[in-house]
DNA sequence: TATATATTGATAGTAATACTATTAATTTTG
DNA sequence: CAAAATTAATAGTATTACTATCAATATATA
């Protein structure tokens, strides 16, 4: 639960930022209304100007915060992914029975988003729109062994890390308990994208369609 | 079959070029070295001034094959489904059982690419690495949509379509056949992007481990 | 073979982007 | 209230993703 504690905070890699966003207003601003932009614009068009002008504030302002707009894209992934870490830590904590426990891990994983009050400035639901079309872009560039080896993904590795863990004591001689967690994560991410986009390539009807697609997929896979 | 032997001339949608690349000298030295040069340096990195400089010739001259990047990934990509569409039919048309089928398909899907002989202008080695790194882009930006009704992704539905079929034929009751094509088929791409990039997201092995687990994961999900 | 036609190459130019640098104005803090 | 920190405004740079124009060259046809 340490672990979990000190992700509660929602601290990201002081790497991803020049200065923490999270501590000053115009740095919360940059945040609540980058998500907007972005969900608005895509991150190709989105530019930090045109940011500025939305805040009523400047370019050069926002890049004293943030390096460039591809460590801010991955800086909202990861705010993300801690937070549903925390969320799926929630749910799952006081479930004892293992395959139970899978389940509910997969409702959190695949389920839509709910706005949460405990963090004013970020709203969940648009950045999980923002995960759902943009998350796989700070991965799928040339950089992104280096980038991996400075920490900027540690933690979707952790989220993907605890669900495998799950999956291990649900079945312990299931072999493949990353590439399937990994599979669930981002393949749920990506049916809602195709549901949004390319209807004709899903089954999707509805969340919890998709939901129960990923629930028998994992049971299934497991022999349970 | 009318439409497979359309597509073993791979053919492609003629919206993607203004001047159809396989016509001509010029055209093919453009996708030769097009895909090793987007293979060398990743999609954003390239340009048609740097492929101009690569075969001797003059990005004004890439303009007159193809209106921009984006399209020539697409098309790239396109040229990759129906090349792999084939390879499948190939591969399933004459097994009859249909569990064995799509076993038959999945490899196909999943294992890794070898060179083809008989399109001397494509190195689908080389194309197969483009694919697995830059698949989603096309996809990935706010014109999927207008791009989708103009048909530039209909190769890549036919093949999760054919594939989904497969999937049907061997399990009428399944509900989910097109989710899980594209769960595989996507997915698959995505552990080996994983395991080049960030391999502690995976299990993979070797490719044959990859198979196995994306077999293993479909057959269990269908009950055979 | 001469000539029209199509193809390719070279050069120049434009608007937008992703920044950096500098300085001025404003706010915060001690 | 003064010093320090933060923010805003402006200008400038290199690169990109094109478009436009025109010259050179290859090819097709009469």
């Amino acid at each position: 639960m340490t672990e979990l504690l000190q992700s509660l905070q929602i601290v990201i890699n002081s790497q991803l930022y020049v200065k923490d966003p999270q501590s000053s207003d115009l740095g919360k601003r940059i945040l609540s209304e980058g998500i907007r932009l972005i969900g608005e614009l895509g991150f190709e068009r989105f530019t930090f100007k045109k940011l500025g002008d939305k805040i009523g504030s400047n370019e050069s302002s926002i890049y004293r915060y943030f390096e460039n707009k591809h460590k801010f894209l991955i800086y909202l992934n990861s705010w993300y992914w801690v937070w549903l870490e925390y969320r799926l830590v929630l749910s799952t904590n006081s479930v004892s029975d293992s395959r139970e426990k899978v389940n509910a891990a997969i409702e959190v994983l695949t389920l839509p988003v709910e706005a949460d009050a405990a963090f004013a400035h970020i709203d969940e639901v648009a950045l999980n729109k923002i995960v759902i079309n943009e998350h796989l872009k700070p991965f799928l560039t040339p950089e992104v062994g280096v980038e991996n080896r400075q920490g900027y993904f540690e933690v979707y590795k952790r989220l993907v890390g605890r669900f495998a863990q799950m999956i291990r004591e649900c079945c312990p001689d299931y072999p493949n308990a990353l590439s399937l967690a990994s599979t669930v994560i981002s393949g749920s991410l990506h049916q809602y994208f195709l549901n949004a986009h390319l209807p004709s390539l899903t089954d999707f009807k509805n969340p919890r369609s998709n939901t129960e697609f990923f629930k028998n997929l994992v049971i299934s896979s497991l022999n349970l």
